[in-house]
RNA sequence: GGGCGGGUUCCAGAGCGGUCAAAUGGGGCAGACUGUAAAUCUGCUGGCGUGAUGCCUUCGGAGGUUCGAAUCCUUCCCCGCCCA
């Protein structure tokens, strides 16, 4: 069932950032559906974050498409440059992964991947196969490819560098690592993040120099993360896990601002440009509320990972405790020993809601607790002589506390 | 090797002998409002403790001066820029 390259292309092409060069790209299809040759599409991961996230689930959308159109995905983990550390940035302590952790990691992320297309089908190699083994010499005719300058483009480094805040030498052997990556799988196409726009096209310039036609690009866009300003990105803590609750994943859809429900639709939830289209006339022209849209958008996404009927409830349950401020029907219990009287303040540390007492004391005193419905204004309040409480922080931390006398 | 500028609370960044648990912004949390965990507004944001102007621990590390230090001195570590 191979398509034409035209139909492929037109697939393909949909929703992404950018192909560069996009001719290359057009001419590596036809090839490919003349001689039946399947294009080697990588996708390079990090062991060292595991954690998958929507964002990450555009790129692999669409390393999905290529999959379904009989092409060969590639991933590549990243376990050698895992083992030594990314640097990369300002991010100060990134510890260097054991073996064993690397492949732990590599095994959770392909776990994940697998929700989303086929990893069965797909080629899997480690960079340490290529990289471990290489020589100095080896690294210095490879960094001898590049100049300074040429790595001073890339924006991150250039940004720092005008910022005079430091720039370690190692950094600039993590894209030449990358990019030797593809000579290795002999890519035809790499895809990634539209933050990858310089590795990928070095790359282009180290298969060159291995005689080797260089591979196409395909960017995605970056989702933008649930504060609506920056990337989607675990460390800025604005991301919807792949793995989160049904709970938890309706929850942080609804947290978005309204100016970015469309794109959610999009490429959150894959929904067809028409039909991101269609939403955006009905929200402007004001016959779809943008609750109403963002709840749809949320409910499409716990349904893709979670499946309808967790959608559906995640959608009842979030309607009764905001829109309706009543409890979800799945209270976290917790069991503690702790002898009357017990102080409100002691019980919410005693809980794990809160951190510390000061903690507890602020929040009191700013209305944020009640027991059992009842809003705590005091300070040293005390829990009645029960043995059962529900204590709430703020809208949505719940736990049903069980005391057991000693 | 030399010169200069830096290392402050989650982040950025003021403070430069007491009035500093430390300005301001961001982030986070809470409240009000609401259409939601949107937006907006308000408050809080080291720990312990309360009828408190209370106690303890923090300003790269270690010492020191002083009644008193984030602020001065010594030394060590780390970072940036420039010159060589």
């Amino acid at each position: 069932m191979t398509l034409s390259a035209r139909e492929q292309y037109r697939i393909l092409a949909d929703s992404v950032a950018e192909i560069l060069p996009e001719d290359e790209f057009v001419a590596k299809l036809e090839r490919s559906v003349q001689t039946g040759v399947p294009l080697r599409v990588k996708l390079g991961c990090d062991p060292s974050r595991p954690d998958l996230h929507i964002g990450h689930a555009v790129v692999l959308e669409k390393l999905r498409q290529f999959q379904e159109l009989g092409h060969q995905v590639i991933f590549i983990i990243g376990d050698f440059t895992a083992m030594i550390g990314d640097p990369s940035g300002r991010s100060k302590t990134r510890p260097a992964l054991t073996l064993e952790e690397t492949k732990a990691n590599a095994r959770t992320y392909l776990e994940q991947v697998g929700i989303l297309l086929d990893v069965s089908r797909a080629e899997i190699r480690h960079n340490s196969e290529w990289l471990a083994g290489l020589t100095f010499a080896e690294v210095i005719r490879l960094a001898a490819q590049v100049t300074v300058s040429q790595m001073l483009e890339r924006d991150d480094f250039h940004d720092r560098f005008e910022r005079e805040q430091p720039i370690a030498l190692h950094e600039f052997l993590y894209p030449l690592a990358q990019g030797l990556d593809s000579v290795h799988v002999r890519a035809d196409v790499e895809i990634g993040g539209t933050d990858q726009r310089f590795n990928f096209l070095l790359a282009r310039e180290l298969q060159k120099h291995a005689g080797q036609e260089p591979q196409a690009i395909v960017l995605m866009p970056l989702l933008e993360g649930t504060d609506g300003v920056q990337k989607m990105s675990k460390s800025l803590g604005n991301y919807i896990a792949v793995l989160d609750s049904p709970r938890e994943m309706f929850g942080k859809a609804m947290s978005i601002p309204d100016t970015l429900i469309v794109r959610y639709y999009r490429f959150a939830t894959f929904a067809t440009a028409e039909q991101a289209q269609q939403m955006e006339q009905q929200l402007q022209a004001g016959t779809l509320h943008p609750r109403d849209a963002k709840a749809l958008v949320a409910e499409r996404l716990v349904a893709r990972y979670h499946g309808d009927d967790a959608a559906r409830h995640a959608r009842e349950e979030f309607d009764r405790m905001f829109r309706h401020k009543q409890l979800p029907d799945e209270i976290e219990i917790v069991e503690l020993e702790l002898a009357h009287p017990v102080s409100v303040v002691d019980a919410l540390v005693a809980a794990g809601l809160v951190p510390s007492k000061s903690e507890a004391r602020r929040l009191i005193a700013q209305g944020g607790v009640s027991v059992d419905g009842d809003r705590v204004t005091d300070i040293a309040a005390r829990l009645a002589e029960q043995s059962e409480f529900t204590l709430k922080v703020g809208k949505r931390r719940f736990v049903r506390l069980r005391l057991r006398s000693r």
